[in-house]
DNA sequence: GAGATACGCTACGACCTGTAGCGAATAGAG
DNA sequence: CTCTATTCGCTACAGGTCGTAGCGTATCTC
């Protein structure tokens, strides 16, 4: 999701966005404007978020964003989705331990007062477009869940968890339980607005990996 | 949430919303805007919706419109947090049925084509409008919270649930199972975009409360 | 019937979107 | 160094939307 071509030749082919021929684009006002579109976002939400605002904000011309965005939509996408390109997997010894880092990442990136009304708007966006819940797909919620399969597999690499055993189910349930912790981390920080902080975070995984939260074990 | 009373003389007490003095509003125009709002919701979005084509679907005049509410803001909250008004507990013989049933009603509203939208756009408002985000907790979330703990005290009245245990503590339980459902029904319909259908709401409860996912009850 | 209010209609100013045209600036190619 | 292509900032613009105001008419209470 970099600075999309906007000429009317779409190369069609990542690798080289636009050729270089004349003048090139600047770095500098490609990271004014997303930094100043999250700023905006922040103070003043997707409906009160103008472009020339953001253009003001980013001290560049209003065509300016219009010859890298074709409209405010596009450019509130990748002003959030680059947010969370910083997510790392880190080998930190337990399947647990990876999880529970994944998590605070994503529960640190949800408290930053941009994110929310980004994340919601563009979530509420894609609800109504199908593109661009691929798209989200691809760029969220894809890389958070590619980070929990690495972690699995660093745990079946230390026989932390049986390689023999049923691998897609063992996927499907991890896939499962990150669907659980990032729909909790999401409700609490951006429909009830309290962080969730670590002690929060681990009760949750408790809770998910080793036992029932209401009575302990009443089947075993 | 019902249509506020927008003329000067704000009266302050629920009860008489307008005094009955000159031509009553009509109720059948109240509807007839709600519904052309989630209508024009669902296939708008938030973005989309215009208050002249509200007014236009509604078959009402646009000054109407902003006769009962002050902005577009306003009219969405009304519209969307009246969805809610249709949650209801009822007594399934199990505070495990008891759960389960209100979470397959909220599935059931977040599966409407109009919910989605409508409801991450107005998380989004609440995430920067703390008064909006104190009305959605008591018109939205909790009605819901209230719906499991009404179920709680049945299962306590059914000696399924022991009452001289700690009852806060399990109160407190019950609240984090509830926020960790809704979380993970509203990743699930409103950021991945498929049905929570009943096999998979049996998954979850069978999770929360009976025991871990990844390997039984390992700590037993 | 008198008074008060809601209704539909039209018009309006303010704002935002997205586009077009201009001259100046900045890069590579010959 | 010159030529060419592209970007940049600036100004202006048409179109649409928001929310308000004024008017005559309709509907209710006293």
């Amino acid at each position: 999701m970099a600075p999309t071509p906007q000429p009317a030749t779409q190369p069609a082919t990542p690798p080289a966005p636009h050729r270089a021929k004349g003048r090139p684009r600047s770095a500098a006002a490609d990271r004014a404007i997303l930094d100043a579109t999250r700023e905006a976002l922040a103070e003043l939400g997707w409906g009160g978020l103008t472009m020339g605002d953001v253009a003001v904000r980013a001290g560049v011309a209003k065509t300016t964003l219009y010859r890298r965005w074709p409209s405010k939509n596009e450019l509130v996408v990748d002003a959030v989705a680059s947010l969370f390109d910083e997510l790392e997997i880190a080998d930190r010894g337990s399947l647990r331990a990876d999880i529970a880092d994944v998590v605070a990442q994503f529960a640190d990136l949800l408290a930053r007062p941009e994110s929310q009304a980004a994340l919601l708007a563009l979530f509420a966006e894609g609800s109504r477009d199908p593109q661009l819940r691929r798209r989200i797909r691809e760029h969220i919620v894809d890389p958070q869940k590619r980070l929990v399969h690495e972690g699995l597999a660093h745990a079946v690499a230390r026989g932390e968890v049986p390689a023999d055993g049923d691998a897609t189910a063992i996927a499907e349930q991890i896939d499962i339980i990150f669907d659980t912790i990032a729909g909790a981390v999401e409700h609490r920080m951006l429909v009830i607005g309290e962080p969730a902080d670590p002690v929060w975070i681990n009760r949750f995984i408790d809770l998910l990996l080793n036992q029932g939260l209401v009575s302990g074990c009443p089947g075993c």
